[in-house]
DNA sequence: ATACATCCTGTACTTAGGTACAGGGTTTCA
DNA sequence: TGAAACCCTGTACCTAAGTACAGGATGTAT
């Protein structure tokens, strides 16, 4: 395993994640990082899993979740989720979404791609209907 | 074609779009609805390309587009940048974005239905790495 | 002709997700 | 031993993306 036990100061640990100082104690707020270790003078100590998992935040956002859904991914991952049925339940609730929304880039995709072709051989302007492919491509009705 | 000329009013488009009348006339003052036709006496009139519209910026906003992203999305569906090479730059750079984000979604549900699995089968509480597996899967270093 | 549902504009409020101090305590290194 | 570079808490502020009035006009059904 690599696993690295060293621990860092919000700082560095900032840094690490690519985020700022005040979006750890934010995230430690709202529940989504454990509440860290401390020095004896009060300061934050970090692990290489609280990256991990601030890194997977920050993933998880810019595919569209909030920090509400996050946090219950990461229940689920913690294991607070104690009861195997809700952990069901709620992992296939994800799942879903996730494949809907995997769809609806795929075909998002598509269409660009189409687009970008078009352009590099056409020579007039393409009116592409993004829109129409797209706003009816998912799961709406 | 499928063409519906007929025109509607704001709370009828609302409705039809999912979303609320006033979110109609928030897109309209940023540039993301074309500003509609208006009756005599002043009333918008919506055609159904408009809630196509509407419905797509909703779909992008799921998937985790800001407004300010969509907004250059449509622009260069509705041919606003005129030349060849922005519009080649702008989409591709999207495309990028969107296989990113595919990928990202991917490995995630591959962990999400491997954990469902496993909940499924073994009787103890399984205490799967979601983290680890995803916070490194994308593309980040 | 009057009630009731809609629409208009403008402005103010709200929520999520941070970000930025102010005022004060450590640690480190010269 | 004191300046630099960290850290702490609490509170205030900020941006994006809406959402909610207030105060007034319009349209429609009885």
């Amino acid at each position: 395993m690599t696993e690295n036990n060293t621990l860092i100061q919000t700082g560095k640990a900032a840094d690490m994640a690519g985020v700022n100082k005040e979006t750890l104690r934010y995230y430690e707020r709202n529940g989504l990082l454990d509440v860290p270790k401390r020095t004896t003078a009060g300061y934050r100590m970090y692990g290489s899993k609280d990256i991990e998992r601030v890194k997977f935040i920050k993933n998880a956002q810019s595919l569209g979740f909030s920090l509400a859904e996050i946090k219950s991914l990461l229940d689920i991952a913690d294991g607070e989720i104690t009861n195997r049925e809700d952990v069901r339940k709620v992992a296939k609730l994800k799942l879903e979404t996730i494949e809907e929304q995997i769809e609806q880039l795929q075909s998002l995709r598509s269409v660009l791609s189409n687009l970008v072709q078009k352009c590099e051989s056409e020579s007039s302007i393409c009116n592409c209907p993004i829109i129409e492919s797209f706003s009816n491509g998912g799961t709406y009705e």
